[in-house]
DNA sequence: TACGATTACTTGTAGTGACAACTAAATGAG
DNA sequence: CTCATTTAGTTGTCACTACAAGTAATCGTA
């Protein structure tokens, strides 16, 4: 087979991100699920709708920005939906298109959740590196996700960005 | 409220490693259940018993290797049991603890499915990174792995890890 | 030595995501 | 134009995980 296996400092790293991967969603959404009856990833699909004009986003452009796929997305968005926190709509210019827009009450679930999930992320991963290593790591992650997903169907949203609920 | 929100490198830092932590389950599973019938975390199971001693762990101390809470390793073990790749026996000096031992035919598993896993994370991952960013990931990930979980109830096994399915 | 507390697990159930199949609208080639 | 193809999204089913509750053995302590 000829195999290349991981040396001793590839794997070293190699099982740290392992248990980063497989912890931090557990802890980011159970203080969402606690706090804002929110699973994280519910959060960011409101939260990438709160950034976008007219908070309102295409399905596909909302797919991509949270990294999802359309079946999962679509789900998801007809819970948020039955809760009241968004609508839908047949988009004018595109019938096959749909367009997904907050509403008041998504909007407002937004910016309640924000600080205190944001204060999760600080306590948890910004605020155990230094500057140095924040740099390090968006270096680092940016490297990883050509591999991961070179087409950038997923992940295209890497500018922008501020405010609330953009962490 | 007076929140801490994110500057703009934290914030990049960030959203790419969220990416990451959201995209990179997908491509291990993917591989491992197209070339082995196994999900990741399956396989991280198999390759923890294939280090141990006698090839057999306690139930918990293979739910700390593996990151998972101890019923989801209990449903994962079931079923991994029902395809004969594990065995579950009562722990003779303990007899509320449980030993999970490899059959033979899981070690087989292991064994094959080992190479092409390996080959996914050097493609995906380590070949995308300078020796320079592997200490620098290794470093980071540790940091962070203090603040998910401090009392290292899980993530207990950061020394040894050599070989097969090591990685 | 008896009984409350803790440890080690298992089981049941409810909620989510993956995958495949489906519908509908818009292109595009002849 | 017309029909095959692609694009955009939805829906259904199944498997997996989380959470809560339950069982059984051991420890601590009075």
């Amino acid at each position: 087979m000829d195999v290349k296996w991981l040396t001793k400092d590839e794997l070293a790293a190699w099982v740290r991100l392992v248990a980063v991967v497989e912890l931090l969603p557990g802890v980011l959404d159970s203080q969402l699920r606690r706090d804002s009856s929110l699973t994280s990833f519910e959060y960011y699909v409101l939260a990438m709708l709160s950034e976008a004009p007219s908070r309102t986003l295409r399905m596909t452009a909302l797919a991509a920005q949270t990294n999802a796929t359309l079946p999962r997305l679509s789900h998801v968005v007809q819970r948020l939906e039955d809760r009241g926190l968004v609508e839908r709509a047949s988009c004018p210019e595109d019938r096959r298109a749909t367009n997904a827009q907050l509403t008041a009450e998504g909007w407002q679930k937004v910016r309640e959740a924000a600080p205190g999930h944001v204060a999760t992320v600080r306590e948890h991963i910004i605020d155990a590196l230094t500057p140095e290593q924040i740099t390090q790591l968006t270096a680092i992650t940016d490297a990883i996700l050509q591999r991961l997903d070179p087409s950038e169907t997923m992940t295209a949203m890497y500018r922008r960005h501020d405010e609330p609920g953009g962490a």
